[in-house]
DNA sequence: GCGACAG
DNA sequence: ATCTTGTCGC
C-alpha cells in the first residue's frame, strides 16, 4: 500500500539533474492504473447517485495565476484549490508564494508544486481525486505535475493539459467528434518503450459544423488512476465548457484571487 | 547544429 | 502563464 511522501516534494533548489532523477523515481513509485475507493461511472449524475445512496466523492481542481512585481516580473505564483462534490462548491482555498525557479518544459512542478502544496495543505476536507492544470504521464519522465503532487499526497490525480508536451497521437486529432477521444503513445522523448499509452487526447467539446474547431484536451493520468479512467472521468465532469468542472472553477477562482491581490 | 518544449 | 475589446461565426 502507498502512502503520502512529503520527502519527494519538488525542491527548487536541486539541480537540474537532481530534479531529472527525482522524477524518475516519482513515475517509478507512482501507479498508472485504478487505485480508489469511489464509482467513477457516477460522477455524471450526481442526483441519481445520490438517489441510489452512493455517496460523491470530493474532488478538487488546481490552477495557479501569477503575481507579477513593481517591476513587472512575475514573482509569486498564486495558487487556487476548489473543492466539489456531487457538482456543488464545497471549499474554495488559496494560497501565494515566492516563484524560486523559471519555467522550463518538464520542469513545472519544481516551480509551481510548493505553491500548489501550500494551498492544499489550507483546504479542510479530504481531495478524494485531484485534477490538475498540466500533464501527469504525459512528461518526458512519465512525472508531470499531477504525478508528482499525487504521489507526494498520495491520493488519485489527473493531468488535464491544454497542449501536448510529448508524445504522439494514434490518429489525427483534428476536428474530433465531442466524447471521443485519441489515444497519445509515448515517441523518442519520452523515458517509455516505443508506443507505450501515456495518455489521451479527449474532445469534451465541439461545434456542431463549419469552419470552426475545438482543440482536444490532452488528459493522462497522474497516480493512481488510470488512463482509460482519467479520460472518462474528464469527459463526465466537462458538462458545459470544454474543460472539467473543477479545473473550470479553479481557474476562475485564481484570477478572482489575483484579481483583489492587486486591488 | 537544429528542433521541441505543460504553465 | 500574461498583456486585453471587440468581434467573427454559430
Amino acid at each position: 500500500m502507498s502512502q503520502p511522501r512529503p520527502d519527494l516534494a519538488p525542491d527548487p533548489g536541486l539541480s537540474r539533474a537532481e530534479m531529472e532523477t527525482l522524477q524518475r523515481d516519482i513515475a517509478d513509485i507512482a501507479v498508472f492504473e485504478d487505485d480508489f475507493a469511489f464509482d467513477p461511472d457516477a460522477l455524471s449524475n450526481p442526483l441519481a447517485a445520490a438517489a441510489s445512496g452512493d455517496e460523491q466523492p470530493i474532488i478538487v481542481g488546481v490552477d495557479q495565476s501569477f503575481l507579477t512585481n513593481a517591476d513587472g516580473e512575475q514573482d509569486r505564483a498564486l495558487s487556487a484549490v476548489v473543492a466539489t462534490r456531487g457538482g456543488e462548491v464545497i471549499e474554495r482555498v488559496h494560497a501565494v508564494t515566492g516563484l524560486e525557479i523559471p519555467y522550463i518544459p518538464g520542469l513545472l512542478s519544481f516551480r509551481e508544486g510548493g505553491p500548489i502544496l501550500a494551498a492544499l495543505e489550507e483546504l479542510s476536507v479530504d481531495p478524494e481525486l485531484i485534477l490538475f492544470d498540466g500533464s501527469g504521464r504525459i512528461h518526458f519522465r512519465q512525472a508531470g505535475i499531477a504525478t508528482h503532487m499525487g504521489v507526494v499526497r498520495d491520493v488519485p490525480s489527473i493531468g488535464v493539459a491544454k497542449s501536448l508536451l510529448c508524445g504522439r497521437p494514434r490518429e489525427d486529432t483534428d476536428d474530433l467528434p465531442a466524447g471521443s477521444r485519441v489515444a497519445i503513445e509515448a515517441n523518442t522523448r519520452v523515458d517509455a518503450p516505443d508506443g507505450t499509452l501515456i495518455g489521451y487526447a479527449v474532445q469534451t467539446r465541439q461545434y456542431d459544423s463549419p469552419n470552426r474547431h475545438i482543440n482536444p484536451l490532452y488528459v493522462s493520468s497522474g497516480h493512481r488512476v488510470g488512463s482509460e479512467t482519467a479520460a472518462e472521468i474528464v469527459l463526465e465532469l466537462a458538462t458545459s465548457y470544454k474543460l472539467p468542472e473543477p479545473v473550470r472553477l479553479a481557474d476562475t477562482y485564481a484570477d478572482e484571487a489575483k484579481r483583489e491581490f492587486n486591488q
